[in-house]
DNA sequence: CGAAATCGTTCTCTAATAGAGAACATCGTT
DNA sequence: AACGATGTTCTCTATTAGAGAACGATTTCG
């Protein structure tokens, strides 16, 4: 099956811009990022101009991401039936905890957090929403991760482990070993392996065919959250595993 | 100028889904929407499926809006530097008058809005986020129209007037000769025009080259707002003005 | 229950074009 | 003034985009 050529470049034209620090781009930039002819690039862009993908600042002549992209946002959060269903649960976790309280997905090989709730301590964390991470590198990701099929895990493993702190998993036989005591526990809880004092306790969603492809967690400082780790861990249980009945889930 | 044809049909594609009530598109109905093969369409989508743009319920085979649209909506928000600088004005704005606040861009031939601060009444009017509609269709955008080129104003109504309300404007010269009177008084105030019993007040922010490409309004019903019309075109006028001189504007 | 319609997918084929590369215009810098 | 960078425009051919037909699998309906 061939994939259209233009379109693929498209693709990576636009996604260049999530990784790059500055907002504009030139044309020589990414024609240089990318490995495609500037004239190649030009018109990829011109392109994409006219639909209101990108949009060039006449002072600078560089390329920055339009708002036709902002209403696509939008309308893939509006889509999202599951924020919707889960968001009552999410603030009743809030209430107890007082902590961040997140909804994560899968999305193929990466996670991303869909909706959160914030917490109120005047020192609090927080999450980027929206952005992809890999699977193996939050509780909320790694609790998705331990529930997906074996072939998926080895692939992703075979591939450089990113770490974000030096206490993040760089072993990939560590990791496995985690996802499946994370899958015999039904939950997950770590601290420091993506932001170090952090710590993530979180748990899966099951949906109606028992596959996992959403889980929430409460995330907090280590110093509030390690104290009443056994209460958090049964809120969140005892919450997902409501949701999980609620999704049709019998298990 | 040569446009890439593949790319441009898949943003239609993607753009079309904006437009649909249902979430999931197939592939004949697509097909038939964009008097496109069946062929070419279901190759676009597997190409965007590759990129994450686009995924495919197993279930239903049907395709929808993929994450990746959320990431670059995300950024293009996050690049938007406008809303941070604006948003304490705004937050002002709303605590004198406790109605909605909104942010309002242009884009092209639209507009839409990318910032807002909702009321605290229990009875309060919301607005659609980063949803485009015509730079006639309310008192926001209506005061960026009216300080737009002439050539773009007259090429805009000789379209197909889009009306939302039996009292939306239809006339192109009524529009025209509304347009003067918004720019020779600074603002813009209009009921019953995009919603009923919905009125909203609006003033435009000017930058440094003396250009409107953003506007702030309130908004609000319309038995609340008209008794204190007097005092909030004063501050939305005072606001205003502040932020287009720190802006760099000096009209 | 079986026929017919519709679906998504795959195939073929050629007219159309995507993309490399060179040339050009316009900057700001040295 | 010359240079190096930019964005833009051009030419040209190997590539491919997209129409249309055919496929198997579902679903619909008589």
């Amino acid at each position: 099956m061939e994939h259209l050529s233009s379109v693929k470049n498209s693709c990576r034209l636009l996604k260049f811009f999530l990784q790059s620090p500055s907002k504009e781009l030139g044309v020589s930039d990414l024609s240089r990022k990318l490995t495609l002819s500037k004239g190649a690039v030009h018109k990829m862009l011109a392109t994409l101009e006219s639909e209101g993908f990108i949009r060039q600042n006449p002072a600078t002549k560089q390329y920055y991401l339009g708002y036709t992209l902002l209403e696509l946002g939008n309308q893939v959060l509006k889509n999202h039936n599951l924020s919707d269903f889960v968001k009552p649960y999410l603030e009743r976790l809030a209430q107890m905890s007082n902590e961040l309280i997140t909804l994560c997905v899968k999305d193929e090989r990466d996670a991303l957090y869909v909706d959160k709730i914030d917490s109120q301590y005047p020192i609090r964390f927080n999450v980027d929403m929206y952005r992809r991470f890999p699977l193996y590198a939050t509780s909320a990701a790694r609790v998705i991760f331990a529930h997906c099929n074996l072939s998926l895990i080895d692939d992703l493993l075979k591939e450089d482990i990113r770490t974000f702190t030096p206490y993040s998993f760089k072993d990939p036989e560590a990791i496995k070993s985690r996802l499946l005591e994370i899958k015999q526990q039904g939950y997950e809880m770590s601290s420091n392996m993506r932001n170090v004092g952090v710590t993530g306790i979180a748990a899966p969603l099951f949906d109606a065919n028992g596959e996992v492809s959403a889980s929430i967690s409460i995330i907090g400082p280590s110093d509030r959250m390690l104290p009443l780790k056994e209460k958090l861990i049964g809120q969140i249980i005892e919450v997902t595993k409501e949701i999980s009945s609620q999704l049709g889930y019998h298990g």
